[in-house]
RNA sequence: GCGCACGUAGCUCAGUUGGUUAGAGCGCCACCCUGAUAAGGUGGAGGUCCGCGGUUCGAGUCCGCGCGUGCGCACCA
């Protein structure tokens, strides 16, 4: 027995119902457990940092994330889904270090290290269990219990395991480079992580004189190079100056007004004078003109003479024999252009990667120990140190003015500006500008795997596909290695032990492999830790400080410890080992590991590009394959060294948001702006910014909208890779739009199945399991699809032909067009198929087998969508199912327990969904004619025309000319395919079959064809079959197919034209209509007011109605039966006059009416 | 600077292998319908499909060059 629910349903509360006993009855383990022995479908959870709260964008990754799953797990996957938290690294520390209010490691030190891990270990805590609630509230189905957490001994032994594999390998190095350092933070950071810190700022930039020290070329002695740089403060630092043999340089003096040339000289690169001229607002004038590879080896004085004065004619031994000057000198470098600055490059090897390289490539010329050493006038803090004494402990960015107005000052400085450009700051303190340092540091030899990472890449299916060849691919072709190591405290310890007299190093793999080292000592300072706090995680033993006391006995020397390196590891490096780490193989979970790698499919969004997706690519194909000493995952049987099989790369979420015109007031809704500025403000789309507060936490938007408004807001709006814009309006209209419109169906189906009694399956004998076709029809009043009328046939022949849609395109992973059909489903069967059968339900026969076909078409409609948007709207599904199946004995308790439709249970009638498409377009083509002639669809009219393109389905409609008549409200139609006196035709050539026949020829075909009648062209094709034409002399002979004829709607007629017919109205009307009219108008208020005296749909009433109009009461006479019929009025009074209090007044047929109406109690 | 993507109605977006009348939803306005009723329908828009050039019988769709936006890269000296 059903109950009728009401239309004013409540989501956010249902949901929250269903959370409770989705736990309850613990109906995500059953769903696993049920699908136990199933192909497995393997889902990565890349781990979101367990750092600051979650917000939309997330909600998007987690929704996909559960999508996906779910639908497989219907379809009969085992599709294990293990959380995961990214805990470690530089986030978690700037988040506690605010907490505390410092922010340099000396104060992390007097805080203390081992405090501050705990802080951090705590710090994730908290965040993880705010994660925890929205990832639960959003329906995303995932086992937290067994969360793999970054910070975990058995992770950490993982990624060590991994490291020791790459280190044995040789593959992971310590090398001095010049990496982008933080010196605030005092570590060097990542390529990806520099990546996140980019920005625009303008710096100063400067043109500064390198005056030529003793040229033997005339032209060049007393002149001086013009060099640029941004950095002023890498001038005192200053080793060579640049040039490219091959650039034309020209030596160059300043024009007067006179025309005469007069003061300094200076060379620049020939292409740039007039750029540069401009620039100093002078004439120059070029003097002379000498090549790149002349001014290679010439001396110039540096800007500033810490290192010069003492340095400045050291000489050393070449190689090739003989001496040279080691610094300040031009040399050659490749990268020299004229794109900007002057051609002539300021280096500072310190501070620029390639710059360090010339000077690695100068020492080469030198013989071992006599070369040139590096100058770095900065310390690791940052700072000018005292090599710099003026500057001495001043922070770089803070001397570039003091030093610009020192040059100044020299009359060193030639010309100074500002200049815009993207420098890189630290991810997490945005505020510290990054400086390139040199810095000894470990590196993976990820360059070697370059071609190997490119091949895995290419076995990956992206989403969408220009991921793989562009962006991502883009991005391993100029792969570096990756900068692995962090001078930094709360992270994976690097598990790398040096020896103390030799240097040589060692790596390992576990903490038990530690403490069996042979003298191993220092493992109490962390027992001597725990027993002081035994709150303190077991966790915390593989981590810094506690790690860093374990010694043990040197092998390389005799009487020497081991000392652990102190650094520890990126945290992308972590998340990138959760294939393997998740089950801390390979010391435990190996065949976990075999029977869940690769994964069948991941996903997020596309700033994990040069994150997630490639530290998993990088590791996985650095660590599993064929080559020696990785580890052969082909025993599991895939034999993909390539992490994931299939990714969907969402797009970046904006926010939505209305502010006042000056910007001071934000608004999240339109509503909300309106109410308090007018109509006086902006709709504005951007980043979310937590700053700005400008969008809605997602728990707000569960309260009040649910979170099934927001996740098909999400699949349903734009292909996922798309970026989304977070709009609260666009959310809260997914629930009109889709959610409410099928909730309406449920309801109308529950109104009118408890009104009859129908019981749906419940009169079934033996055991319910799925409610599919097989079941139902057990039922004795469930006759065969086959047997019921068309309509109930059409309906399950477009349901079918949904199922196999929404299959097919979510094997391909393309949830938007999936969303697609089940919106356009849900509209055919709320929009066509219940408003075609209302009157079926309403049929006074309560056993009357098309009625109850009705009952049980729209029943099993109702399970098989359920079905469908489980997936999609989780609760949405769980909450039908729970009404459709009630007390049901043994039918699965939860809709997710249930098995993906698939459409076979019935065919799809391609024939009858083409005719009832056509139907339902001519219908909205009579209703757009009325609309035009102004006639309300309650006044019959006496005759519809309905002219066809074709008469292919002329036949059919006839035969459902009913269906036409009373959506249209008119008594006869008549259908045509031949000339008709309301419609022009034009026949145009069938482009795409013919283009290929007549090529060229066709605009002329097709205009021959336009100048043509018709009609005529219509009739020779009837009487033939064929027709010829002939162009430029060449006969063509044009078949049915190759044309295409157009109607269109002549003037002057009550008409509308569609793509296949024209329907037009006969618009005169007779008296015997308009009393019919009058009639309909007298239900509709008779019903107006049934409601609003709230009456049950089952109330009969007593009417009366009075009127001063004679005619009007005949009217109302004729169709007395009608009225009463359709009022539910057991009896009607028509009087003459005008009524007493107790009556409604109306209008109607512009006649003053008064209607009483009384409810007649129950027997 | 280089790369990737995007640029279609007021807004948010669809647009299949190129086929000649470019669609949807929302918002706005008007009207209609209504025993699913805090739903539903019809219409108005009539859009230089960012611009220019090319390929083609035919380009929103393919190619080239620009412009704008977003994101990414880095030899940003």
């Amino acid at each position: 027995m059903f109950r009728a629910v009401k239309t004013d349903v409540k989501f956010p509360k249902q949901e929250e119902a269903i959370l409770d006993f989705w736990k309850s009855n613990r109906i995500y383990e059953k769903s696993l457990e049920q699908r136990e022995g199933g192909k497995p479908f393997v889902f990565f959870e890349g781990p979101p940092t367990a750092n600051g709260l979650p917000h939309p964008g997330h909600c998007l990754t987690r929704a996909i994330k559960d999508l996906f799953p779910r639908y497989r797990t219907m379809r009969g996957y085992w599709c294990n889904r293990k959380a995961g938290w990214d805990t470690h690294g530089l986030p978690v520390e700037v988040e506690v270090c605010k907490e505390l209010g410092i922010h340099s490691k000396e104060e992390i030190e007097q805080f203390g290290v081992e405090k501050f891990i705990a802080k951090c270990q705590q710090s994730v805590w908290r965040y993880m269990q705010e994660w925890e609630r929205v990832t639960e509230r959003l329906g995303f189905w995932i086992d937290l219990s067994q969360a793999y957490v970054t910070y975990q001994q058995s992770y950490v032994e993982s990624v060590w395991w991994s490291l020791k594999n790459l280190f044995d390998r040789g593959l992971l190095y310590r090398g001095h480079k010049i990496v982008w350092w933080w010196a605030q933070g005092g570590t060097a950071l990542s390529s990806g992580e520099v990546g996140q810190g980019y920005r625009e700022v303008a710096d100063p930039s400067v043109y500064v004189r390198f005056p030529i020290l003793g040229s033997v070329n005339p032209s060049l002695a007393n002149a001086s190079l013009i060099v640029w740089t941004t950095t002023p403060w890498t001038l005192p630092s200053n080793q060579f100056a640049a040039v490219h043999r091959d650039i034309e340089y020209s030596v160059c003096q300043e024009e007067t007004a006179e025309g005469e040339v007069a003061g300094e000289r200076f060379v620049v690169a020939a292409s740039l004078v007039e750029m540069l001229a401009e620039k100093i607002k002078r004439k120059l004038r070029v003097v002379s003109s000498v090549k790149g590879a002349e001014l290679v080896g010439l001396r110039y004085q540096p800007p500033f003479d810490y290192y010069h004065q003492t340095r400045g004619s050291q000489v050393g031994s070449l190689k090739t024999g003989g001496e040279s000057i080691r610094e300040w000198r031009v040399v050659h470098a490749d990268f020299v252009t004229v794109d900007s600055g002057t051609g002539i490059v300021h280096l500072a090897p310190a501070f620029g990667e390639v710059d360090y390289d010339v000077l690695v490539a100068e020492r080469e010329r030198f013989v071992d120990g006599s070369g040139p050493a590096l100058i770095c006038a900065v310390g690791p803090d940052g700072k000018f140190t005292e090599e710099a004494p003026d500057y001495q402990g001043v922070w770089v960015k803070d001397a570039d003015k003091p030093i610009t107005r020192a040059l100044r000052e020299r009359g060193k400085l030639w010309h100074q500006e500002q200049y815009v450009h993207d420098y890189p700051f630290c991810w997490r303190a945005s505020e510290d500008p990054l400086i390139q340092y040199p810095r000894e540091s470990w590196f993976i030899r990820t360059t070697a795997f370059r071609d190997a990472m490119l091949e895995n890449n290419r076995q990956i299916g992206w989403l969408p596909e220009h991921i793989g060849s562009g962006r991502f691919g883009n991005f391993l072709e100029s792969n570096v290695d990756w900068a692995l190591s962090r001078e930094r405290y709360w992270g994976t310890p690097l598990p790398v032990w040096v020896c103390e007299s030799t240097g040589k190093k060692d790596a390992i793999a576990s903490y038990d492999e530690l403490c069996s080292k042979p003298g191993v000592q220092g493992l109490d300072v962390w027992l001597d830790a725990k027993a002081k706090n035994p709150e303190l995680a077991e966790d915390l033993k593989v981590h810094k400080p506690y790690i860093d006391a374990v010694t043990y006995d040197s092998p390389f020397a005799k009487g020497a410890r081991m000392h652990r390196v102190p650094e520890v590891i990126d945290c992308w490096y972590d998340s990138g080992a959760m294939p393997f780490a998740q089950w801390g193989y390979p010391h435990s979970g190996k065949e976990l590991f075999a029977a869940q790698f690769p994964a069948d499919f991941i996903s997020e969004a596309i700033d994990q590009t040069r994150g997630w997706f490639y530290s998993q690519l990088a590791i996985s194909t650095m660590l599993f394959g064929d080559k020696p000493g990785q580890t052969s995952v082909s025993s599991a049987g895939n034999g993909y060294p390539h992490p994931f099989k299939n990714c969907i790369v969402l797009g970046l979420m904006l926010a939505e948001w209305y502010e006042s015109k000056d910007g001071k007031q934000r608004f999240l809704t339109e509503e909300d702006a309106r109410a308090a500025l007018g109509g006086d403000f902006v709709q504005k789309t951007g980043k979310m910014s937590k700053q700005l507060r400008n969008y809605r936490s997602p728990q707000e938007i569960f309260d009040r909208y649910g979170a099934d408004a927001l996740r098909w807001y999400l699949f349903a709006n734009q292909a996922p890779w798309n970026s989304i814009l977070y709009s609260e309006r666009a959310i809260r209209d997914s629930i009109p739009e889709f959610i409410l419109r099928l909730w309406n169906v449920f309801s109308f189906f529950t109104i009118y199945a408890e009104i009859d009694g129908f019981v749906g399956p419940a009169d079934i004998s033996g055991p319910l399991d799925q409610l599919g076709s097989d079941e139902l029809s057990r039922s004795k009043t469930y006759r065969p699809v086959a047997q019921r009328s068309e309509l109930d046939r059409w309906i399950m022949s477009e349901l079918a032909a949904t199922c196999r849609d929404v299959v097919d395109r979510m094997d391909r992973y393309d949830s938007y067009g999936a969303c697609q059909s089940l919106h356009g489903l849900v509209d055919a069967l709320s929009n066509w198929y219940v408003r075609r059968s209302r009157s079926r339900y309403w049929a006074s026969d309560k056993s009357s087998q098309d009625k109850i076909d009705a009952y049980w078409t729209l029943y099993e409609a109702l399970v098989v969508i359920t079905k469908l948007i489980a997936p999609f709207t989780p609760f949405l599904a769980e909450t039908l199912w729970q009404n459709l199946t009630g007390s049901l004995e043994g039918v699965r308790e939860s809709v997710h327990l249930c098995d993906f439709p698939t459409g076979d249970f019935a065919p799809t009638d391609a024939t009858l969904n083409a005719r009832m498409a056509l139907l339902r377009e001519i219908a909205s083509l009579g209703r757009s004619a009325r609309m035009e002639s102004k006639l309300k669809v309650r006044q019959p009219l006496g005759r519809v025309e309905v002219t066809l393109a074709n008469d292919t389905h002329a036949a059919w409609l006839t035969e459902h000319d009913d269906i036409v008549r009373e959506e249209l409200n008119v008594k006869e139609i008549h259908y045509t395919s031949g000339a008709s006196p309301f419609v022009s035709y034009s026949v145009q050539p069938n482009f795409r079959r013919l283009g290929p026949r007549v090529g060229a020829l066709l605009p002329k075909l097709k205009q021959s064809l336009g100048a043509l009648s018709g009609s005529q062209l219509m009739e020779e094709m009837t009487r033939n079959g064929k027709i010829l034409i002939s162009i430029d002399g060449k006969e063509i002979e044009l078949d049915g197919e190759d044309i295409q004829v157009r109607l269109s709607a002549k003037d002057g007629w009550a008409a509308a034209q569609g793509s296949s017919c024209v329907v037009a109205l006969n618009t005169a009307l007779t008296p015997s209509l308009i009393r019919e009219g009058i009639v309909k108008d007298a239900i509709r208020l008779v019903q107006d007011l049934r409601k609003r005296r709230q009456c049950n749909f089952t109330d009969r009433i007593v009417l009366t109605v009075y009127c001063e109009s004679q005619q009007i009461l005949d009217a109302l006479q004729e169709h007395r039966d009608f009225l009463t019929s359709e009022t539910l009025a057991s009896s009607l009074h028509l009087q003459l006059g005008s009524g007493d209090t107790t009556c409604e007044l109306v209008e109607l047929a512009d006649e003053k009416v008064a209607i009483d109406l009384k409810i007649v109690p129950e027997a």
